[in-house]
DNA sequence: CGGCCATAGTGGTCCGACCACATCGCCGGA
DNA sequence: TCCGGCGATGTGGTCGGACCACTATGGCCG
């Protein structure tokens, strides 16, 4: 007799199937603001522990965002807001699977580099230019690594595919190259890092779409064979 | 003088991050069983209910595992399990962000078809067939979707890079397939879509690279294509 | 010796209270 | 009239405890 479904999983999870639904039926517009967590449990018929349990696995997942005492909203749903939790699977992978990771980057920064070279234009060049010319400017680690990000970004963006700019910004998460790179630069590997962005920018300024993508999978290509060679050896 | 950290950030979100670390530094091992939750809330000086939170979360991002009555686990961390939430993704997603997920997939299964058709085995290979032919001996939608599934999912496996196939199967979750192949096999492309499939099986068995990646890139842009014409008109 | 069952321990759910923060409107002074 | 501060209200955030549902263990009975 009672209007709820029968009882299938946990009742947080049946809340995050059911939140999820509303949003996929366009119940619940990106932006906007959802009820609150005491009216939501009512309308559910659950707890509202069991509702904040549902929300926050919605939160971590980038489906929802919580602002105390204002409300829950459901984000924008972009490619970055969703792809944010990529980051995990870097940030705990170890071993083979890092090697893996790296395989999946070269092959979708090599692309990515290639529809950049086609598609950049003169703006985003410039901003290309301005981290690769700050990276070769200092020799501290740190700044190198945070313009070496900023630069593989910016070519990232050029290419046009949000959705693909987002996993390589997963794959390419701080924590995760600062964990494979730091071996790799220690062994006087700056110049070859050098010569290599050199490459990619040529190819860039060239608008050449296959130098672009020799140039970036041979970038990555280098540092996995280091890894693959340490994880051999 | 109090030993806790500063606090940044929420109660459970601190309790993610510390729970993390503990995985991260190694002191849990995948399988392994985690302290009860009132004893980990303990040690970490929260409530039972905001651990419960942490717990829900990593619950949802593929690392720790609730079994009711028996305790919390560490999973093995593999590929599969951590990438699951990218199911949500592609569940989540609607219109221009459809087609760039789409173009995602076109260059990891073209890669991943090419790396197959190099590396597959007889076994696999029969596997492999014997999908094929279960998709062409029937015309039930569901039926052939299901061996569709299956179909790549077999070539992704044999690929040999876990983590690219924990991608792919993400790209290609059900319900996914189910909202963007309905239109477009309902335009008679079932003819097609066994062709390709069937260059896609010629090319493995021949073990040529190339001529898998064209097939296998032919077979997903159709659908690309397809949905931007869609989207376009 | 083997199977069954009581029991202790675990996660699962619910409730109610209080705290911290954001928002908005009211009120008083300029 | 205008504007700035301040307090009331509503929101998410946290806590503690109680009880339920399930598992697993080990001892007891056949």
């Amino acid at each position: 007799m009672d209007e709820t479904a029968p009882q299938k999983g946990s009742v947080p999870q049946r809340a995050i199937e059911q939140i999820k639904a509303m949003i996929g039926e366009g119940r619940l517009e990106p932006g906007q603001r959802l009820p609150t967590e005491r009216d939501l449990a009512v309308q559910l018929g659950i707890s509202r522990s069991s509702m904040r349990e549902a929300i926050r696995a919605l939160t971590v997942l980038g489906v929802l965002e919580a602002r105390h005492g204002s409300g829950i909203y459901v984000t924008q749903l972009e490619a970055g807001d969703l792809l944010e939790t990529f980051g995990v699977v870097a940030d705990l992978s170890r071993g083979p699977r890092l090697v893996e990771l790296l395989e999946v980057r070269r092959i979708l920064e090599s692309t990515a580099t290639a529809l950049a070279a086609a598609r950049i234009t003169p703006d985003q060049l410039a901003e290309v230019e301005k981290h690769l010319t700050a990276m070769n400017a200092t020799d501290d680690p740190e700044v190198i690594l945070a313009h070496d990000l900023a630069f593989h970004r910016e070519i990232a963006a050029a290419a046009g595919n949000d959705t693909m700019a987002a996993i390589l910004e997963g794959l390419s998460s701080r924590t995760f190259r600062a964990r494979v790179w730091r071996g790799y630069q220690e062994e006087g590997a700056f110049e070859r890092t050098r010569r290599e962005h050199a490459a990619i920018h040529r190819a860039l300024v060239a608008h050449d779409p296959e130098a672009a993508r020799a140039a970036a999978a041979a970038h990555v290509g280098e540092v996995e064979e280091w890894l693959r060679a340490q994880l051999g050896g």
